[in-house]
DNA sequence: TGACGCAACATTGAATACAATATACAAAAA
DNA sequence: TTTTTGTATATTGTATTCAATGTTGCGTCA
Protein backbone atom coordinates (compact mmCIF):
# COMPACT_ATOMS: atom_id res chain seq x y z
CA UNK A 1 0.00 0.00 0.00
CA UNK A 2 0.90 3.49 -1.07
CA UNK A 3 2.11 5.17 2.37
CA UNK A 4 1.36 8.82 3.26
CA UNK A 5 3.64 11.31 2.77
CA UNK A 6 3.90 13.99 4.93
CA UNK A 7 5.11 17.54 3.92
CA UNK A 8 6.07 19.51 7.39
CA UNK A 9 5.85 23.01 6.53
CA UNK A 10 9.63 24.34 6.05
CA UNK A 11 9.11 22.15 2.97
CA UNK A 12 5.66 23.33 2.07
CA UNK A 13 6.99 27.12 2.48
CA UNK A 14 10.35 26.03 0.17
CA UNK A 15 8.36 24.97 -2.68
CA UNK A 16 5.77 27.90 -2.82
CA UNK A 17 9.52 30.12 -2.37
CA UNK A 18 10.52 28.30 -5.17
CA UNK A 19 7.95 28.72 -7.48
CA UNK A 20 7.73 32.58 -6.96
CA UNK A 21 11.64 32.92 -7.60
CA UNK A 22 11.69 30.79 -11.04
CA UNK A 23 8.35 32.44 -12.11
CA UNK A 24 9.90 36.16 -11.35
CA UNK A 25 7.39 36.98 -9.00
CA UNK A 26 10.81 37.56 -6.32
CA UNK A 27 13.07 39.01 -9.17
CA UNK A 28 16.59 38.82 -8.41
CA UNK A 29 17.69 41.60 -5.52
CA UNK A 30 14.44 41.04 -3.61
CA UNK A 31 15.17 41.12 -0.25
CA UNK A 32 13.04 38.22 1.49
CA UNK A 33 12.25 39.73 5.15
CA UNK A 34 11.27 37.12 7.86
CA UNK A 35 8.28 38.84 9.40
CA UNK A 36 6.70 39.68 5.84
CA UNK A 37 6.97 36.03 4.43
CA UNK A 38 5.51 35.10 7.67
CA UNK A 39 2.52 37.11 7.33
CA UNK A 40 2.43 36.15 3.54
CA UNK A 41 2.30 33.03 3.88
CA UNK A 42 0.51 32.52 7.40
CA UNK A 43 3.54 30.62 9.74
CA UNK A 44 5.59 31.69 12.32
CA UNK A 45 9.39 32.66 11.97
CA UNK A 46 11.03 29.04 12.38
CA UNK A 47 9.48 27.27 9.57
CA UNK A 48 10.28 29.85 7.52
CA UNK A 49 13.42 30.62 8.24
CA UNK A 50 14.09 26.53 7.91
CA UNK A 51 13.01 26.58 4.65
CA UNK A 52 15.10 29.65 4.09
CA UNK A 53 18.36 27.57 5.29
CA UNK A 54 17.10 24.81 2.21
CA UNK A 55 17.54 27.45 -0.41
CA UNK A 56 20.38 28.78 0.96
CA UNK A 57 21.65 25.44 0.53
CA UNK A 58 20.20 25.18 -2.91
CA UNK A 59 22.20 28.63 -3.64
CA UNK A 60 19.10 30.16 -4.69
CA UNK A 61 19.18 32.71 -2.66
CA UNK A 62 21.79 34.44 -0.45
CA UNK A 63 22.14 35.62 3.21
CA UNK A 64 24.14 38.21 4.93
CA UNK A 65 24.20 37.56 8.60
CA UNK A 66 22.56 39.96 10.46
CA UNK A 67 20.91 41.83 7.35
CA UNK A 68 18.53 38.96 5.90
CA UNK A 69 18.44 36.88 2.88
CA UNK A 70 18.06 38.29 -0.74
CA UNK A 71 17.49 36.58 -3.90
CA UNK A 72 20.69 35.88 -5.96
CA UNK A 73 21.36 37.67 -8.98
CA UNK A 74 24.11 36.03 -10.46
CA UNK A 75 26.22 37.83 -12.88
CA UNK A 76 27.42 36.80 -16.12
CA UNK A 77 30.07 34.66 -15.65
CA UNK A 78 28.44 32.91 -13.01
CA UNK A 79 25.26 31.94 -15.47
CA UNK A 80 27.80 31.07 -18.22
CA UNK A 81 29.53 29.03 -15.63
CA UNK A 82 26.16 27.21 -15.15
CA UNK A 83 25.42 26.82 -17.84
CA UNK A 84 28.80 25.31 -19.11
CA UNK A 85 27.94 22.96 -16.16
CA UNK A 86 24.56 22.04 -17.09
CA UNK A 87 25.63 21.07 -20.35
CA UNK A 88 28.48 19.04 -18.96
CA UNK A 89 25.57 17.34 -16.98
CA UNK A 90 23.37 16.87 -19.96
CA UNK A 91 25.98 15.67 -22.03
CA UNK A 92 27.07 12.91 -19.74
CA UNK A 93 23.33 11.96 -19.09
CA UNK A 94 22.83 12.21 -22.69
CA UNK A 95 25.66 9.43 -23.46
CA UNK A 96 24.09 7.10 -20.65
CA UNK A 97 21.21 7.37 -21.74
CA UNK A 98 22.35 6.20 -25.41
CA UNK A 99 23.36 2.90 -23.20
CA UNK A 100 20.32 2.89 -20.90
CA UNK A 101 16.85 3.88 -22.18
CA UNK A 102 14.70 1.89 -23.63
CA UNK A 103 12.92 1.76 -26.95
CA UNK A 104 9.82 2.84 -25.37
CA UNK A 105 11.88 5.76 -23.80
CA UNK A 106 13.33 6.97 -26.74
CA UNK A 107 9.84 6.96 -28.53
CA UNK A 108 9.00 9.09 -25.77
CA UNK A 109 11.89 11.50 -26.48
CA UNK A 110 10.37 10.89 -30.49
CA UNK A 111 7.00 12.60 -29.62
CA UNK A 112 8.18 15.03 -27.80
CA UNK A 113 10.26 16.21 -30.34
CA UNK A 114 7.59 16.52 -32.76
CA UNK A 115 5.35 18.02 -30.50
CA UNK A 116 8.24 20.67 -30.25
CA UNK A 117 7.68 21.24 -33.87
CA UNK A 118 4.18 21.77 -33.96
CA UNK A 119 4.52 24.65 -31.13
CA UNK A 120 7.43 26.15 -33.12
CA UNK A 121 5.03 26.17 -36.26
CA UNK A 122 2.20 27.62 -33.86
CA UNK A 123 5.12 29.90 -32.67
CA UNK A 124 3.39 29.38 -28.74
CA UNK A 125 6.74 30.08 -27.50
CA UNK A 126 4.76 29.35 -24.07
CA UNK A 127 4.57 25.21 -24.65
CA UNK A 128 7.28 25.09 -26.99
CA UNK A 129 9.58 26.41 -23.89
CA UNK A 130 7.97 23.82 -21.45
CA UNK A 131 8.32 20.83 -23.56
CA UNK A 132 11.54 21.82 -24.82
CA UNK A 133 12.55 21.43 -20.22
CA UNK A 134 10.46 17.94 -20.87
CA UNK A 135 12.60 16.52 -23.40
CA UNK A 136 16.20 17.57 -21.30
CA UNK A 137 14.63 16.28 -18.45
CA UNK A 138 13.52 13.09 -19.95
CA UNK A 139 16.99 12.57 -21.44
CA UNK A 140 18.64 13.17 -18.15
CA UNK A 141 16.28 10.70 -16.58
CA UNK A 142 16.81 7.89 -19.20
CA UNK A 143 20.70 8.43 -17.64
CA UNK A 144 18.86 6.23 -14.67
CA UNK A 145 21.41 7.66 -12.10
CA UNK A 146 19.66 9.31 -9.28
CA UNK A 147 22.34 11.66 -8.14
CA UNK A 148 22.77 12.71 -11.73
CA UNK A 149 19.09 13.30 -11.78
CA UNK A 150 19.30 15.35 -8.55
CA UNK A 151 22.36 17.69 -9.54
CA UNK A 152 20.53 18.58 -12.49
CA UNK A 153 17.39 19.26 -11.49
CA UNK A 154 18.62 21.81 -8.61
CA UNK A 155 21.29 23.35 -11.27
CA UNK A 156 18.24 23.55 -13.66
CA UNK A 157 15.56 25.57 -11.51
CA UNK A 158 18.83 27.94 -11.07
CA UNK A 159 18.41 28.83 -14.17
CA UNK A 160 15.04 28.40 -14.69
CA UNK A 161 14.05 32.14 -14.79
CA UNK A 162 16.67 33.34 -16.66
CA UNK A 163 16.24 30.59 -19.89
CA UNK A 164 12.65 31.26 -19.70
CA UNK A 165 13.54 35.12 -19.98
CA UNK A 166 15.52 34.47 -22.80
CA UNK A 167 13.25 32.44 -24.81
CA UNK A 168 10.56 35.06 -24.68
CA UNK A 169 12.80 37.26 -26.04
CA UNK A 170 14.79 35.55 -28.46
CA UNK A 171 13.67 35.57 -32.25
CA UNK A 172 15.08 32.69 -34.01
CA UNK A 173 14.49 29.24 -32.48
CA UNK A 174 15.69 27.95 -36.06
CA UNK A 175 18.40 26.42 -34.39
CA UNK A 176 17.40 24.87 -31.16
CA UNK A 177 14.55 22.96 -33.27
CA UNK A 178 17.93 21.53 -35.70
CA UNK A 179 19.39 20.79 -33.03
CA UNK A 180 16.90 18.66 -31.09
CA UNK A 181 16.06 16.77 -34.58
CA UNK A 182 20.03 15.80 -34.67
CA UNK A 183 19.50 14.75 -30.74
CA UNK A 184 17.20 12.53 -31.18
CA UNK A 185 18.71 11.05 -34.26
CA UNK A 186 21.99 10.43 -32.45
CA UNK A 187 19.46 8.80 -29.31
CA UNK A 188 18.48 6.79 -31.33
CA UNK A 189 21.04 5.69 -32.52
CA UNK A 190 22.66 5.30 -29.33
CA UNK A 191 25.65 7.50 -30.33
CA UNK A 192 26.61 8.38 -26.88
CA UNK A 193 29.64 10.51 -27.30
CA UNK A 194 28.40 12.33 -30.55
CA UNK A 195 25.15 13.10 -28.67
CA UNK A 196 27.50 14.01 -25.73
CA UNK A 197 29.26 16.54 -27.71
CA UNK A 198 25.73 17.66 -29.01
CA UNK A 199 24.08 18.63 -26.00
CA UNK A 200 27.05 20.35 -24.74
CA UNK A 201 27.35 22.43 -27.78
CA UNK A 202 23.07 22.86 -27.35
CA UNK A 203 23.80 24.50 -24.14
CA UNK A 204 26.47 26.51 -24.96
CA UNK A 205 23.94 27.70 -27.81
CA UNK A 206 22.09 28.65 -25.08
CA UNK A 207 24.33 30.66 -23.32
CA UNK A 208 24.96 33.00 -25.91
CA UNK A 209 21.21 33.57 -26.20
CA UNK A 210 21.62 34.30 -22.45
CA UNK A 211 24.25 36.86 -23.20
CA UNK A 212 22.76 38.68 -26.16
CA UNK A 213 19.28 39.55 -23.14
CA UNK A 214 22.03 40.82 -21.29
CA UNK A 215 23.63 42.76 -23.53
CA UNK A 216 20.66 44.46 -24.85
CA UNK B 1 40.49 44.67 1.66
CA UNK B 2 39.07 41.27 2.80
CA UNK B 3 35.67 41.57 4.41
CA UNK B 4 35.23 39.72 7.94
CA UNK B 5 33.39 36.29 7.26
CA UNK B 6 30.78 35.88 9.99
CA UNK B 7 29.84 32.28 11.05
CA UNK B 8 26.13 32.22 12.43
CA UNK B 9 26.05 28.71 14.75
CA UNK B 10 23.88 26.90 12.35
CA UNK B 11 27.04 27.08 10.10
CA UNK B 12 29.49 26.09 12.49
CA UNK B 13 26.88 23.04 14.04
CA UNK B 14 26.83 21.95 10.11
CA UNK B 15 30.17 21.69 9.43
CA UNK B 16 30.69 19.87 13.21
CA UNK B 17 28.08 17.25 12.09
CA UNK B 18 29.57 17.11 8.85
CA UNK B 19 33.00 16.24 9.69
CA UNK B 20 31.82 13.53 12.61
CA UNK B 21 29.97 12.05 9.49
CA UNK B 22 33.13 11.88 7.84
CA UNK B 23 35.35 10.47 10.31
CA UNK B 24 32.73 7.76 10.94
CA UNK B 25 32.17 8.85 14.39
CA UNK B 26 28.33 9.21 13.52
CA UNK B 27 28.30 6.36 10.77
CA UNK B 28 25.48 5.72 8.98
CA UNK B 29 22.19 4.82 10.49
CA UNK B 30 22.89 6.74 13.62
CA UNK B 31 19.84 8.35 14.56
CA UNK B 32 20.96 12.01 15.31
CA UNK B 33 18.72 13.09 18.02
CA UNK B 34 17.85 16.91 18.51
CA UNK B 35 18.46 16.89 22.51
CA UNK B 36 21.27 14.82 22.35
CA UNK B 37 23.30 16.84 20.39
CA UNK B 38 22.15 20.38 21.73
CA UNK B 39 23.50 18.56 25.04
CA UNK B 40 26.51 17.61 23.39
CA UNK B 41 27.50 20.78 21.34
CA UNK B 42 25.92 23.17 23.52
CA UNK B 43 23.74 25.06 21.59
CA UNK B 44 19.74 25.21 21.65
CA UNK B 45 17.54 23.47 19.22
CA UNK B 46 16.92 26.39 16.73
CA UNK B 47 20.78 26.44 14.83
CA UNK B 48 20.53 22.68 15.50
CA UNK B 49 17.73 22.27 13.56
CA UNK B 50 19.04 25.06 11.16
CA UNK B 51 22.39 22.97 10.18
CA UNK B 52 20.40 19.69 10.17
CA UNK B 53 17.86 21.45 7.27
CA UNK B 54 21.66 22.40 5.33
CA UNK B 55 22.68 18.75 5.79
CA UNK B 56 19.31 17.23 4.71
CA UNK B 57 19.92 19.56 1.73
CA UNK B 58 22.87 18.37 1.11
CA UNK B 59 21.99 14.65 0.84
CA UNK B 60 24.22 13.67 4.09
CA UNK B 61 21.09 12.85 6.36
CA UNK B 62 17.71 12.01 5.90
CA UNK B 63 14.86 12.95 7.72
CA UNK B 64 11.29 11.41 8.01
CA UNK B 65 9.11 13.17 9.73
CA UNK B 66 8.29 12.96 13.79
CA UNK B 67 10.59 10.65 13.76
CA UNK B 68 14.16 12.09 13.42
CA UNK B 69 16.86 12.64 10.95
CA UNK B 70 19.17 9.75 10.74
CA UNK B 71 22.82 9.52 9.03
CA UNK B 72 22.41 8.18 4.89
CA UNK B 73 23.39 4.69 4.65
CA UNK B 74 23.81 4.49 0.49
CA UNK B 75 23.04 1.55 -0.97
CA UNK B 76 25.75 -0.29 -3.30
CA UNK B 77 23.58 1.37 -6.31
CA UNK B 78 23.19 4.52 -4.87
CA UNK B 79 27.15 4.40 -4.28
CA UNK B 80 28.35 3.60 -7.93
CA UNK B 81 25.69 6.10 -9.01
CA UNK B 82 27.49 8.66 -6.91
CA UNK B 83 31.09 7.86 -8.10
CA UNK B 84 29.49 7.82 -11.68
CA UNK B 85 28.66 11.13 -11.55
CA UNK B 86 32.03 12.25 -9.78
CA UNK B 87 33.59 10.38 -12.54
CA UNK B 88 31.80 12.67 -15.23
CA UNK B 89 32.43 15.76 -13.23
CA UNK B 90 36.19 15.37 -12.64
CA UNK B 91 36.15 14.43 -16.41
CA UNK B 92 34.59 17.41 -17.60
CA UNK B 93 37.04 19.35 -14.91
CA UNK B 94 39.67 18.09 -16.24
CA UNK B 95 38.65 18.58 -19.71
CA UNK B 96 38.59 22.03 -18.86
CA UNK B 97 41.65 22.34 -16.45
CA UNK B 98 43.55 21.63 -19.95
CA UNK B 99 42.49 24.79 -21.33
CA UNK B 100 42.27 26.88 -18.52
CA UNK B 101 44.95 25.45 -16.23
CA UNK B 102 48.25 28.17 -15.73
CA UNK B 103 51.72 26.38 -16.24
CA UNK B 104 52.27 26.78 -12.72
CA UNK B 105 49.38 24.98 -11.76
CA UNK B 106 50.47 22.35 -13.91
CA UNK B 107 53.61 22.36 -11.69
CA UNK B 108 51.84 22.52 -8.16
CA UNK B 109 50.10 19.17 -10.01
CA UNK B 110 53.52 17.61 -10.62
CA UNK B 111 54.65 18.14 -7.24
CA UNK B 112 51.78 16.89 -5.70
CA UNK B 113 52.28 13.50 -8.16
CA UNK B 114 55.63 13.10 -6.70
CA UNK B 115 54.96 13.79 -3.07
CA UNK B 116 52.17 11.05 -4.42
CA UNK B 117 54.84 8.31 -4.89
CA UNK B 118 56.68 8.98 -2.15
CA UNK B 119 54.07 8.03 0.08
CA UNK B 120 53.43 5.19 -1.31
CA UNK B 121 57.09 3.95 -1.48
CA UNK B 122 57.19 4.37 2.48
CA UNK B 123 53.40 2.89 2.84
CA UNK B 124 52.12 6.12 4.49
CA UNK B 125 48.01 5.46 3.76
CA UNK B 126 46.95 8.37 5.66
CA UNK B 127 49.18 10.81 3.58
CA UNK B 128 48.65 8.78 0.56
CA UNK B 129 44.84 9.70 0.82
CA UNK B 130 45.33 13.81 1.59
CA UNK B 131 47.19 14.10 -1.35
CA UNK B 132 45.28 11.82 -3.66
CA UNK B 133 42.32 14.35 -3.21
CA UNK B 134 44.48 17.34 -2.80
CA UNK B 135 45.02 15.96 -6.20
CA UNK B 136 41.89 15.66 -7.64
CA UNK B 137 40.21 18.81 -5.70
CA UNK B 138 43.40 20.55 -7.60
CA UNK B 139 42.23 19.62 -10.94
CA UNK B 140 38.64 20.62 -10.74
CA UNK B 141 39.47 23.95 -9.14
CA UNK B 142 41.98 24.62 -12.24
CA UNK B 143 38.88 24.57 -14.19
CA UNK B 144 37.82 27.68 -12.94
CA UNK B 145 34.06 27.05 -13.13
CA UNK B 146 32.92 27.67 -9.77
CA UNK B 147 30.02 26.08 -9.73
CA UNK B 148 31.46 22.53 -10.65
CA UNK B 149 33.76 23.13 -7.86
CA UNK B 150 30.98 23.72 -5.66
CA UNK B 151 29.04 20.66 -6.90
CA UNK B 152 32.31 18.41 -7.12
CA UNK B 153 33.38 19.64 -3.44
CA UNK B 154 29.49 18.36 -2.16
CA UNK B 155 29.45 15.07 -3.43
CA UNK B 156 32.97 14.47 -3.08
CA UNK B 157 31.95 15.30 0.66
CA UNK B 158 29.35 12.57 1.02
CA UNK B 159 32.00 9.85 -0.46
CA UNK B 160 34.70 10.96 2.15
CA UNK B 161 33.98 7.94 4.23
CA UNK B 162 33.06 5.74 1.87
CA UNK B 163 36.36 6.36 0.09
CA UNK B 164 38.79 6.29 3.42
CA UNK B 165 37.61 3.24 4.08
CA UNK B 166 38.40 1.42 0.71
CA UNK B 167 41.78 3.46 0.68
CA UNK B 168 42.61 1.49 3.90
CA UNK B 169 41.36 -2.18 3.36
CA UNK B 170 42.56 -2.43 -0.35
CA UNK B 171 46.07 -3.79 -0.91
CA UNK B 172 46.93 -2.94 -4.24
CA UNK B 173 47.59 1.32 -4.88
CA UNK B 174 49.40 0.51 -7.93
CA UNK B 175 47.51 0.78 -10.26
CA UNK B 176 46.42 3.92 -8.98
CA UNK B 177 49.59 5.35 -9.27
CA UNK B 178 49.94 4.56 -12.65
CA UNK B 179 47.01 6.18 -13.33
CA UNK B 180 48.23 9.46 -11.89
CA UNK B 181 50.79 9.23 -13.96
CA UNK B 182 49.24 9.63 -16.98
CA UNK B 183 46.76 12.16 -15.50
CA UNK B 184 49.71 14.16 -15.10
CA UNK B 185 51.07 13.80 -18.52
CA UNK B 186 47.88 14.30 -20.24
CA UNK B 187 47.29 17.21 -17.96
CA UNK B 188 50.79 18.37 -19.56
CA UNK B 189 49.64 17.77 -22.78
CA UNK B 190 46.78 19.31 -22.25
CA UNK B 191 44.77 16.32 -24.52
CA UNK B 192 41.28 17.23 -22.72
CA UNK B 193 39.40 14.58 -24.27
CA UNK B 194 41.85 11.54 -23.40
CA UNK B 195 42.07 13.01 -19.80
CA UNK B 196 38.57 13.45 -19.57
CA UNK B 197 38.13 9.16 -20.14
CA UNK B 198 41.24 8.78 -18.14
CA UNK B 199 39.67 10.78 -14.64
CA UNK B 200 36.44 8.74 -15.42
CA UNK B 201 37.79 5.43 -16.09
CA UNK B 202 39.87 6.36 -12.64
CA UNK B 203 36.77 6.64 -10.34
CA UNK B 204 35.40 3.91 -11.88
CA UNK B 205 37.99 1.81 -10.79
CA UNK B 206 37.31 3.48 -7.39
CA UNK B 207 34.52 1.65 -7.69
CA UNK B 208 35.40 -1.71 -7.69
CA UNK B 209 37.45 -0.98 -4.94
CA UNK B 210 34.59 -0.24 -2.61
CA UNK B 211 32.44 -2.70 -4.80
CA UNK B 212 35.48 -5.53 -2.83
CA UNK B 213 34.64 -3.30 0.24
CA UNK B 214 30.67 -4.49 0.32
CA UNK B 215 31.47 -7.94 -0.72
CA UNK B 216 33.82 -9.24 1.81
C1' DT C 1 27.28 73.59 6.54
C1' DG C 2 29.10 69.16 7.27
C1' DA C 3 30.78 65.43 10.14
C1' DC C 4 30.31 62.92 14.14
C1' DG C 5 27.77 60.65 17.84
C1' DC C 6 23.97 59.01 20.05
C1' DA C 7 19.47 57.07 20.39
C1' DA C 8 15.37 54.83 18.65
C1' DC C 9 13.79 51.50 15.58
C1' DA C 10 13.86 47.48 12.60
C1' DT C 11 15.57 43.06 11.66
C1' DT C 12 17.88 38.91 12.36
C1' DG C 13 20.01 35.28 15.68
C1' DA C 14 19.16 32.26 19.47
C1' DA C 15 16.55 30.26 23.22
C1' DT C 16 12.50 28.72 25.26
C1' DA C 17 7.64 27.23 25.51
C1' DC C 18 3.81 24.83 23.63
C1' DA C 19 1.50 21.47 20.35
C1' DA C 20 1.40 17.39 17.48
C1' DT C 21 2.97 12.92 16.57
C1' DA C 22 5.29 8.57 17.38
C1' DT C 23 6.91 4.86 20.41
C1' DA C 24 6.89 1.72 24.38
C1' DC C 25 4.85 -0.62 27.78
C1' DA C 26 1.33 -2.32 30.63
C1' DA C 27 -3.32 -3.78 31.46
C1' DA C 28 -7.42 -5.94 29.92
C1' DA C 29 -10.05 -8.88 26.93
C1' DA C 30 -10.41 -12.80 23.80
C1' DT D 1 -1.12 -16.93 26.05
C1' DT D 2 -1.87 -13.68 22.57
C1' DT D 3 -3.77 -9.66 20.83
C1' DT D 4 -5.45 -5.25 21.41
C1' DT D 5 -5.88 -0.89 23.26
C1' DG D 6 -5.05 2.90 26.15
C1' DT D 7 -1.82 5.70 28.53
C1' DA D 8 2.64 7.56 29.63
C1' DT D 9 6.80 9.17 27.72
C1' DA D 10 9.98 10.75 24.34
C1' DT D 11 10.77 13.28 20.25
C1' DT D 12 9.90 16.30 16.68
C1' DG D 13 7.13 20.39 14.62
C1' DT D 14 5.67 25.07 15.40
C1' DA D 15 5.04 29.40 17.82
C1' DT D 16 6.64 32.84 20.73
C1' DT D 17 9.99 35.41 23.44
C1' DC D 18 14.37 37.44 24.36
C1' DA D 19 19.00 39.04 22.84
C1' DA D 20 22.33 40.81 19.50
C1' DT D 21 23.26 43.45 15.57
C1' DG D 22 22.42 46.70 11.82
C1' DT D 23 20.19 50.89 10.11
C1' DT D 24 18.23 55.42 10.18
C1' DG D 25 17.67 59.93 11.49
C1' DC D 26 18.14 63.73 14.37
C1' DG D 27 20.81 66.84 17.10
C1' DT D 28 25.07 68.86 18.39
C1' DC D 29 29.52 70.69 17.77
C1' DA D 30 33.35 72.15 15.14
Amino acid sequence: MEPIHRQPLALQVASRIRDLIATDQFPPGTPLKEMNLCKQLSVSRTPLREALKQLIAEGLVEQIPYRGVVVCNPDEASIEQMLELLGALEGFAGEMACLRATPEEIDAIRVLTQQMHETYEKDERLSYYKINQSIHRSIVEFSKNGELIRSHERLNSRLYRIRFLSNRRTDRWHTAIEEHDAILRNLEQREGLKLNKLLREHLGHTWTKVKDLYDS
